[in-house]
DNA sequence: AATGAATGAGGCTTCATTCAT
DNA sequence: CATGAATGAAGCCTCATTCAT
């Protein structure tokens, strides 16, 4: 079934090379979304982070909007792909969710490629258009989560249905952003932990 | 202990009275700024939504900025009065949380004044000045909660201490914004009982 | 039946003042666009013309183009007053046919307003849903030349169908920006005649 | 003395091959030029038409100009061609005259070549140096018009002096470019007919 | 208090042209 | 000859803010 929704996903096209001109465009402007907010970012500040004149960023990209359309895309599809490759690691369902968890987390906090909380932070920035794409991406995304949370609802790990719970597990996961660093106290891993002992059912 | 920390907000000045012109074109504002984000909010919308020029905006406040920071002052000031009397009215520690749970949900969806979840989504547009001076603010309202939030970890009601905890259910309210409907199949009421029982103890 | 038309006109709009803000920008545009070429005419260049900063003729007028609307929209419009006056003043075919050249040729070479050859030699610069509105007004325009030249050519005073000489006509006298001069040899009256004597059928 | 002339256009230099590269990138451009005009016909535009890079036409042609300059070249050295060979084969006025409205006819409606009409269109798009070379062959061109229209003056076959007339002709053929469809009711012939016929003395 | 024209800095984008490969 | 990434100047337009009325 995974490999059948991955085949699916090539529609949305090829990630972009971290290393080709694009792909640095794409991640310098993920940092300075990030850091800055989108609309404050001026594509002026993403062509001096790379290095290059501020009119020759739209031999890449349409235009300032397609910068963030390709990193959103891009993020879901790689930690789309993470996340199944996780999935088929385990079948104990909590053991799943943690994998998922941790995968998040790490999106969220730029193990790898940043990009992910920009999906909620600037999602009103995308016009209708092409929030209408990523919107696709993101059903399958839900889905993957809807499904794993569903399983453990209903073996009685967890109190809560699974729209709930998800609802509120990408809040808690997303809002770390604000709060959390990553050279802290605690690891990326404990803190998934920390968030797996907060809802899950336990016995006295 | 609580008046006296009502009476230090004293200095942050008199809440906006929510029919004066001041009071109209706070609100107003409130709501384009949660609708488009305040980026992409202009002078402009603003004024015409409550039907001015653009230009006598600037007799009430002295920038656009200053519109963001009347909100958000008056909108913690306004939850933490709100807090300040519900805690007072019971000695039990779950059912004060209860109590800031549903009040942070009612001030996230715009019960009585819109503008809560501005203080998170519009953050990064005050400038360094501004984001101290409600920083102060927000510091007396994260310390109500982690009072009792700490409070209900020593009485071992919840698994996770306060600072995550809080951190958790921070993100978890706020996200509600993106997905739960006030007039959906829920109420309120009923979604922080969802929440309580997602990270509430339970025994077998 | 000549006041209903200009009854119809109405819709269009009124005529900007050309004493305003409004009036003189539209003048200066018209006369740097017919100089300059639209496509070569900056919004500077205009705004330097009446003495702006540049952004403040986008209180004026939503868009460049816009201004080549209204300058379009008024020329005709005030051209096709003067032609309905001037029609009502004889009965005889030749001399309202002598009116109309006339009233063209002042409307080319500016004598009130500039403007008229921006019709032709700007229509491309328009974008469609803008020819289509000025479309609906130049047909108002030529079904009046149609109409005068359609009775000459019943009164056999000319050679040649209207469709055909109305086109060869207004070639006739757009191409007079690219080599007549007002202040040459011979005026316009003069240049008018000279026209008229070249496709008037004569006796022996 | 044709010979004369045409030996001294030499200087201009000679045609492009329409197979070329070069040739087929200056009859591609003229065609887009006479579409959406020169100021928005991009570099971009005209090599996507040929099928080559932009990059690539900075191979065949200094700059963007000097197609344009090229195409207005070509264009008036061939009518000037043809226009002697049509000119030697008769020596009746009249019928030299039909000659001439015929061909220019033709160049406008791009029979063979595209491009004609630029020449009046898109005059204000070269620099004056390129302006003034262009002047230099238009005064061959024009010259040869005066001569037959004031032969025919001299004749009393037509009733107004060469310069007058020539302007109405000039304005009347390109004008064609607006309303006349080669594919419509009429043919050129018939309509360069209708012509001659406007403004030829009639007797009773 | 309100108006609304004007400001002016700055944003995004376009595009002819260059040049190393 | 061709490519295509990069340039950099310039264009249009937006918008918070000011200020005379």
């Amino acid at each position: 079934m995974m490999n059948q929704v991955l085949a699916q996903l090539d529609e949305f096209g090829p990630l972009a090379d971290l290393n080709s001109a694009k792909g640095r465009l794409q991640q310098a402007s993920a940092r300075l979304f990030k850091e800055k907010g989108y609309a404050k970012t001026t594509v002026r500040d993403i062509a001096a982070e790379v290095g290059i004149q501020s009119g020759s960023i739209f031999h890449h990209f349409k235009n300032k909007e397609e910068i963030l359309l390709a990193i959103m895309s891009d993020t879901i599809l790689r930690v789309l792909t993470d996340m199944y490759a996780a999935l088929a690691s385990t079948d104990d369902v909590m053991e799943k969710l943690q994998h998922l968890i941790l995968l998040e987390l790490k999106a969220i906090h730029g193990e790898q490629f940043v990009g992910f909380s920009l999906l909620v932070s600037e999602w009103r920035a995308l016009s209708d258009g092409n929030q209408q794409q990523i919107l696709k991406l993101r059903e399958y995304y839900e889905n993957l989560w809807r499904e794993i949370l569903t399983l453990a609802h209903e073996q009685e790990k967890v109190n809560v249905e699974a729209l709930y719970l998800r609802g509120f597990i990408r809040g808690a996961l997303i809002e770390t952003t604000n709060w959390f660093s990553v050279t802290g106290d605690i690891s990326l891993e404990q803190l998934a932990l920390k968030l797996m002992a907060t809802f899950t059912r336990r016995e006295k």
